[in-house]
DNA sequence: TATGAATGAGAATTCATTCAT
DNA sequence: GATGAATGAATTCTCATTCAT
């Protein structure tokens, strides 16, 4: 991949990186077209090929972009000093949201990252990220002294997550309109949820609502 | 598509489903070639598109023969007079742990299904089916009176299902070596979380382990 | 290779040999453009790559080709009994001008195939043909007593080799306008250089004219 | 084409020759590519197209290079007193042993002028030159009288050059390696190929050895 | 029923050449 | 003189689908 692509012009990168983005986001990787993308970026055929030596190359980009995104957004966003497991996860969840609602084609593309079989070097990629951030996110500082003695910690937080990540899955299908009125119904699901398993997990005495 | 597919020479009929379902397995929909198919089946390319329209009537097909080999396999076997819930979902568990022995290119298809963009109407077939079987499996002749009376059932439900969900995919870069041993490990991580979940949702006397 | 190629229709094959032929004559094979073969051959793009997988499967069957082509007329034309070197020379050298007469971008393809950087299989080929029917071609039979007894064989036969090659070569700018006029040109040339070497080389007994 | 590049610096000069010589001598003229060069080259694409106004002017432009190297190297070693063809020959094919060493690219260079059929112009342009620098090569201050009587010279002589052409075409698989060691079995080759050439065309009484 | 030859739009990628700076 | 981003026509090859037999 020819670096030069990042010294660009910002409103010409922002535009193929649009482009290719809504097109990966769209299609899977075997179906989504190099031609589209350069007719949506309006630039020639060769200049994306001149940027990225291919289109693994120009996938393996966004993927790259794509976490980067998130991983800045989270990072100078998120109240490290905040000691509770589910305020924490429920800031997590709002940054997210952010993004989500900026990108709208972000978080549709960073699903076919983990959908599409043809991918596995950038699968190999995002799980080289996962675990730093992720840890971070979900330990850094966190009071688990809150939770029951008699709770695998390890356990609840995978419960925790799949959780999270099956309200999101529910709403997946009307994630095409992505709005406010949309994230605030999935917010209120959240908290739902975050409430119920804070119940069941926590002391008595760590409840302080 | 041309109903007269279902008349057919059943060991016909058995071989073009079974090279049509590896072939869909082992490629993305975009990628899995009718060629591939017609080859492994031993028919005429003409033939194929006789019965099946297109390509995307296929997958339909095959997507509605999968979703039937699974609710028989449930309905034939469950013991519908078992009333707690968590036998209930350690009997589906097991009695899908055995197609997916049976069948492994099954097992595959389905997470196709739900991975592939260009199958919306795949995926929303599927969600009809859903409903019927899922709300019957686990709330026929369930005793819901051994959850604690402040846990909501619906939402208890929901983080049950996601947890199984959420180890299935855990396994599932494993899955290519679907084998006793693996689905034995995976079962007694099964057991475990569903212990977990039963002490945290369950009254103290509803507890007889 | 899809082999129901030779099965097929005999003047759409010839069609679609003489196609190539032609392209492959005239252009490197780099730059020989498989879109022009289906244009001139008035087939599919696709039905070319139905029988020829690719470009250089199509290149290798026109080599093998015209090699039986040249073969063939060889073995069935040539006066085995004939024991005089020269006039086995001479009745080679006729028969290769009429083939060359029928297919006149044969001669230019058989150049392209020792030309071509690219084609390092092709003339392996090539070579496992020459040496046999070569062989035959300046041995079988052939009277070597006649030679003067101080002249090494092998030398001399190399020698007379290359003469041949270099009139060939003389006229290879004037082959586009292959006619008989032109061959008959070359014969009387090839008729000097033949008798020139024959005088240098046999015996004063063996000179029979 | 821009002649300022004669004045250009010499090393930039030579360099960019080198760059190109090297390319064109590995690659078809096709396949060559002009990327190449000017990496190699160290100079920008549109330098390279300042100064030659496409590929095939920078083609011509080393056609005409490699031949001033060669004649220059011929006129300047050449011992023009001596008489005897065949000592003259050897000298030539000495003087073209040494430039071979010293430009290994520019024997395979030299080699695609005539392989390729996308040069005819660069071909016409060389015959321009050979006659000149061959006609005195193989006949200024030759004493033909050597020759037998009913030798016709013209005929031996284009027997002797084919001769050594083909010597030349026999090694060229081994090229790769160019080193004195094949070149001295080479030329001991050429002296056997030369002496027997000279005993069947020479008088017997200008053998000298 | 059954065949498989035939289609042709569309895919990714290349590369000599141009031109504003 | 010198740059290298930008072009776009041309390349080989794929594959679901059709249709005459």
């Amino acid at each position: 991949m020819n670096n030069t692509f990042e010294a660009l012009n910002p409103a010409k990168k922002q535009r193929i990186i649009n482009a290719a983005l809504e097109e990966f986001a769209k299609h899977s990787y075997d179906k989504a077209s190099t031609n589209s993308i350069v007719k949506n970026a309006n630039i020639s055929k060769g200049l994306l090929f001149h940027y990225f030596t291919n289109k693994k190359t120009l996938y393996n980009y966004l993927s790259n972009w794509s976490f980067e995104i998130i991983i800045n957004a989270l990072d100078g966003k998120i109240d490290w000093a905040e000691p509770d497991l589910f305020k924490r996860l429920k800031q997590v969840w709002l940054i997210k949201s952010e993004i989500l609602l900026e990108y709208p084609y972000l978080a549709k593309f960073g699903e076919t990252l983990l959908a599409d079989k043809s991918k596995v070097e950038a699968i190999a990629l995002v799980e080289n990220y996962r675990p730093n951030i992720m840890r971070d996110l979900y330990q850094k500082n966190i009071d688990f002294t809150k939770f029951k003695p008699d709770i695998p910690i390890d356990s609840a937080m995978n419960i925790i997550q799949w959780t999270l990540a099956g309200i999101g899955e529910n709403f997946k299908p009307q994630l095409d309109d992505t709005n406010t009125v949309l994230l605030n119904s999935i917010a209120s699901q959240v908290d739902v949820y975050l409430n119920l398993l804070k119940h069941t997990f926590y002391k008595e005495e760590a409840l302080d609502d």
